[in-house]
DNA sequence: CTGAAAGCGCTTACAG
DNA sequence: CTGAAAGCGCTTACAG
């Protein structure tokens, strides 16, 4: 079964002008007569053509395709990530070439596989990237830009909340509520947002003198929950509990709404992340809102601006605190 | 900055070989003599070479990209499918080029890009797509697989739950348990899933002799929430909800929490998806489960059938009931 | 403003 | 098994 493309060179003939002729008409800021352009258009529009991108992005070098590979399919947050980057990146003429990688780390395989379509750039939010891949992609030219992730050993752009300043804040908050006895539920601890989060709250509470128990989580509802619940059953009770995103602190209140302990009265809870369902009557989460459109903004700066392979940027962005029902 | 890409001509001198042959070693199936080829991929590994997708679908007609166009990206339950379409193309050699539509209907321009870059179908999951697209679409000979939803106006391909025969069950479990007091809260009521979730709900009871209460929602917890505590406030309190969708019954069943309402005892709920959240022991949402990674391989099968372009199948697949803790 | 021509990096008959 | 050559559908100097 052969597949009809219609090529330039059909609507040309159909037009009576030449095949370089079309290609102006489809070709942004190319000069063409406004007479000639109405011609070819009506050929192209019987003819149902549209230019092949693929050819052009050979011709062009330019294919307008951006690779994003995510890993935390299950937390919501990437999900609005998606959206946004989706969005956005159109506007801009950008197409997602879309990968979710199960693994740990990206593969070899699927850079590889990213790097035969000759995207543009690759934007890894939450999966790991080895060094050895970041130096291949800087070989071939390929700008990769983290999102919401940042790792000094790793030269590559990045741009990121401020994590450490963010949980400097929380702890600066929980402090003027004069809580002692605070818990701190961790994400992947391998990540540096968790990293991070866990520095900027633990030191800043304990310049003040005030310690922090470390529960070891990992980014999962599931995992907050139960070790929240193992902790109340061995006979803990915290004032408050601060988790690394959203779902690990909707998690470890779950926990505690099946032990019955009052919130905030008895036990405070703080997220992270601000998705949607923190803004649920249910949960009405206190938590940080990352300022996640103004990132994606920044993502797609460093994408456009032209030096983007001579030199690595860093950005990190603030967000604020959203004070809902979990705190008081 | 002009971009350094190493072409199979470049590993052709290396190798002293032909740049035909260095296209066949990478060419699966071709034949190249055991020493040949691995001069070739020596000197690939060397200069770095990896083969060009665009050359190659340019002249092969096979781009192993498949266009994804999602609507609701609000909904956890697409995002598990997103997650298992991109992990199951992959296997099978394809790319999701991925398209977030914020609009209603599917537009002109998204559906020109995907024809540009030669995706080889488009699956479109909850986006409402125009006859007039469908039409476009076949002249170019591009498939349109439907995913969980259907549209006998529309010839295209489709895969989803058998909603009709779902509802129908749920609906004699409801009969059996005896409940006369009957709320079925709508999903988006433009869509093939809420439409016939609540088709098969209704008529079965209609059957029995049993009538069912209408509130119209649109798929989003906040609506289904706000319609449930109105209906409260207004005095009414029925024995069972079903939700079109699982976030749907989770904003009803928030709502009857915050007005006190014990569930299931007072009042039953139902939801539709499984999505991951319902197993959350704050919710245990008794649902009906979608057979996802069936649908999704369903989806590839026609994908990968040699005469998808010829006609169109729909197919319906059952998945089950889970009992959790929002039913008696 | 327009056309003829070269070339992007590949695949694939066609010979040998 | 291998090479020379044509061609996929475009863009873009180069002339005119």
């Amino acid at each position: 079964m052969v597949k009809k493309v219609v090529s330039a060179m059909q609507v040309a003939k159909l037009a009576n002008v030449s095949q370089s002729t079309v290609s102006r008409v489809f070709t942004p800021g190319a000069s063409v007569s406004e007479k000639t352009r109405k011609k070819v258009l009506e050929a192209a529009e019987k003819l149902n053509y549209y230019p092949n991108a693929l050819a052009r992005g050979l011709i062009t070098k330019k294919t307008n395709i951006v690779g994003l590979a995510m890993k935390d399919i299950q937390n919501p947050f990437y999900h609005e990530v998606l959206g946004l980057f989706s969005k956005k990146l159109r506007e801009k003429g950008y197409f997602v070439l879309f990968v979710y990688t199960e693994n740990e780390e990206i593969q070899q395989d699927e850079i590889n596989h990213f790097l035969e379509y000759n995207v543009e750039a690759i934007i890894v939010t939450d999966a790991l990237l080895s060094s050895n891949l970041v130096e291949q992609l800087r070989k071939n030219d390929i700008p990769v830009i983290l999102f919401n992730r940042y790792e000094k050993s790793l030269q590559c752009n990045s741009v990121s909340s401020d994590n450490v300043y963010a949980a400097r804040k929380i702890a600066d908050y929980v402090y003027q509520k004069g809580y002692k006895d605070i818990f701190f539920i961790t994400g992947k601890t391998n990540t540096s947002t968790s990293r991070d989060r866990q520095k900027g709250f633990t030191e800043f509470l304990k310049g003040k003198g005030v310690n922090v128990t470390i529960l070891e989580g990992d980014y999962t509802y599931e995992k907050s929950f139960c070790l929240t619940k193992q902790m109340l059953e061995d006979g803990y009770k915290p004032e408050v509990i601060f988790g690394a995103n959203d779902i690990t602190a909707l998690g470890a209140m779950d926990a505690l709404k099946e032990k019955n302990v009052r919130i905030p009265e008895e036990t405070a809870i703080i997220g992270f992340d601000d998705i949607r369902m923190s803004s649920w009557p249910n949960y009405a989460l206190s938590t940080w809102v990352q300022p996640v459109e103004e990132m994606v903004d920044e993502v797609i700066n460093i994408l456009l601006s032209s030096d983007k392979r001579e030199k690595q940027r860093t950005i990190k962005l603030k967000g604020h605190f959203i004070h809902r029902k979990t705190t008081i």
